[in-house]
DNA sequence: TAGATTGTTAATCGATTAACAATC
DNA sequence: TAGATTGTTAATCGATTAACAATC
């Protein structure tokens, strides 16, 4: 990963994976340059503000031309880590859990589920998409004998601190958590919390509020 | 819903249904009053934070006593409009979508699931959790006969835009998106995007980073 | 009453936007 | 070269934090 010069806000980092699925767009429809402007237009977001993100991690245009629209896309990718494989295990095979494991598209980035736990004895060897469901007790193996770098949590709260445990304890630092609960783990354990309800509750707010 | 002195920010929007969540447990745990400190601490934000997010909508306070967790659990609630029920209706019955069809936790809070709708035949009338999947052409005589708010899109990008069409054209106003692209659909029309995909180069991105 | 804690104003901090010299 | 557009500095805007008078 190239290194930034500054300390990266929240907000630039929820942003380059827009840019970088932006850019996969122009790739896609053949496009070789853009500029700041015309790409801004695009996202609609600020021609300034572009310039801005970009430049924390290194200037990839050139004056009077713009963007190389693939050399960018590719920069983009580097800077995010999506050169190298990252290994997901999914904790909970509910409905939620096994639709993770199934969900195609993280893939394409290089994220791939390898396995998928859960307490309960009924759901032991059953498939989930082309996995087999494994009991908990069976974690600590696998992760040892794989190099599993994110743990996701597709379970009730009331199990989640206990399990996310287990995952640290066995040396995992990526936690993806959709329980409703927040995880503090310490500071070398990095989480993202995915709230369904809350990103519900978000939207019928903005609605009534009219924004 | 109360009416907000000034306009929300963003920021604000997203703190709400945390500050009704963490209330929540409170009222579980039996806790009747609590500061803006102690729920600060609680929180890990800020005291002045919380004071200046709830004056935006009234001072549900008292000096030299802090506040009643029940009444400001229920005037969140009022706020957050969850008195009143909200309909939903997903489209596109793959694991996503039928694995929101059957979360739990939406009920909860007033968001009932209640059509789920499909273009593969192979799928029509066959069950996700309580409901049947329908075909999509039967989308806007259930719209018309059904009090829709919310329309979730669990379908890949490339039906995404057509199908938010066919909501919106019959009335629905409020699009959760999981498809990967943006809509624009309009001013009066809402749309909440969940990217699962860019959430996990998040967690990645972030760890990289160290933050 | 004295102590505690709010609601609100003022100060600070950080992110966004604007401007423009540098340069392709 | 002339025009276009970047990278970067400066200005603005908005959100967060601090401070404190009001008051329960």
């Amino acid at each position: 990963m190239l290194k930034p010069k500054k300390k990266i806000s929240s907000a630039v980092i929820h942003r380059l994976p827009k840019y970088y699925r932006h850019l996969g767009e122009l790739v896609d429809s053949g496009i070789q340059r853009i500029s700041s402007r015309d790409l801004s237009i695009r996202m609609r977001v600020t021609a300034s503000q572009i310039r801005q993100d970009l430049n924390h991690f290194g200037g990839f245009g050139q004056q009077g031309y713009g963007y190389n629209v693939s050399s960018l896309y590719n920069e983009i990718g580097k800077i995010l880590g999506l050169g190298n494989a990252h290994n997901i295990v999914v904790l909970g095979a509910g409905n939620l859990g096994q639709a993770l494991a199934q969900y195609k598209s993280f893939k394409k980035r290089g994220f791939h589920i390898i396995g998928i736990f859960d307490v309960d004895k009924e759901l032991e060897g059953r498939d989930a998409g082309p996995l087999k469901i494994q009991m908990i007790d069976e974690l600590p193996h696998f992760i040892e004998s794989n190099d599993v770098e994110i743990g996701a949590l597709a379970i009730p709260k009331s199990e989640a601190k206990k399990m996310a445990q287990i995952l640290v304890d066995n040396g995992v630092r990526q936690i993806w958590n959709f329980a409703h609960t927040d995880l503090h783990l310490g500071d070398d354990v990095t989480v993202e919390n995915v709230n369904l309800t809350e990103s519900l509750m978000t939207l019928s707010f903005r609605a009534a509020l009219g924004q």
